[in-house]
DNA sequence: CACATGTCAGTTCGACTGACATTG
DNA sequence: CCAATGTCAGTCCAACTGACATGT
């Protein structure tokens, strides 16, 4: 089996793990926020109003699980949903001001936190894979 | 915030759960394996005799983690460590005839699945992406 | 009615930390 | 003594499925 062959799932699950707990552990920890939901933010910064059901596919997951994710961000005051709505069941979420501003406060704790895992990785390489990454889709 | 920007983290989360579900449910799943144990077998393919504290390592998972995935492969016949050895305590696990034969048998299942899930970026890129994230180490 | 959505409940999986014995 | 290893035990997180109410 050569370095050609190795499946990619292998590769990602590597880097993703290592990328996950360090991000968690030295940014999102410190503001009591799960990485889980650190994602969620990023969904809804980029895409205000998405409802639970949407976010739950934006980020492959199931309704279930990115509701516990939604309700944990409500309660944090990162996040808020309309009690009701004129109409369906569909309640649209967005960031509160302090859900935005906790959002950019710890960018550049998330992006310093990637620069220590991706360290052996050229630059040019580095804007490769995220090109590369970002062209699966835009959540 | 502009593609550019993204949080590497947020974008890999989403391929690598992705490819995770897809592979474990078409491929392993029917086979009995599940993601951790796949990815242990891949490194013993690569480097027989590993102890379960370099696995650990390769796969930067805690050593009680990997432990746990080593038992469960030694139970289903496809790894094999020595119940004793000649001095110290660290053990070398490797593939059995059956765990190698396994592992050729089910990788055109995972090389379908991640073409799957990888469908919308070009060959070239996929090329790129597997370069580079095999620069990070070769466990 | 079919269908999507939101949510409660229970479960499983896979990681963690702590503790401890053993070996060099 | 110290460092590394293997392993038991307990815990936690984050996903899952099933079930069901509600709304178009």
């Amino acid at each position: 089996m050569t370095d050609r062959d190795e499946p990619l799932g292998y590769l990602l699950q590597r880097l993703g793990s290592a990328l996950r707990a360090e991000v968690t552990s030295t940014v999102l920890e410190p503001h009591g926020l799960t990485f889980p939901q650190y994602i969620c933010m990023r969904i809804l910064a980029r895409h205000p109003g998405r409802s639970n059901a949407e976010l739950a596919r934006d980020a492959m997951v199931s309704p279930q699980a990115m509701n516990m994710v939604v309700r944990g961000l409500q309660d944090l005051g990162w996040v808020t949903r309309p009690a009701t709505v004129a109409s369906g069941r569909s309640r649209p979420a967005e960031l509160t001001a302090a859900g935005t501003a906790l959002l950019e406060r710890t960018t550049p704790g998330i992006r310093a936190a990637e620069e220590r895992v991706l360290g052996p990785i050229p630059d040019q390489d580095r804007r490769e894979l995220r090109r590369i990454l970002a062209a699966l889709g835009q959540p």
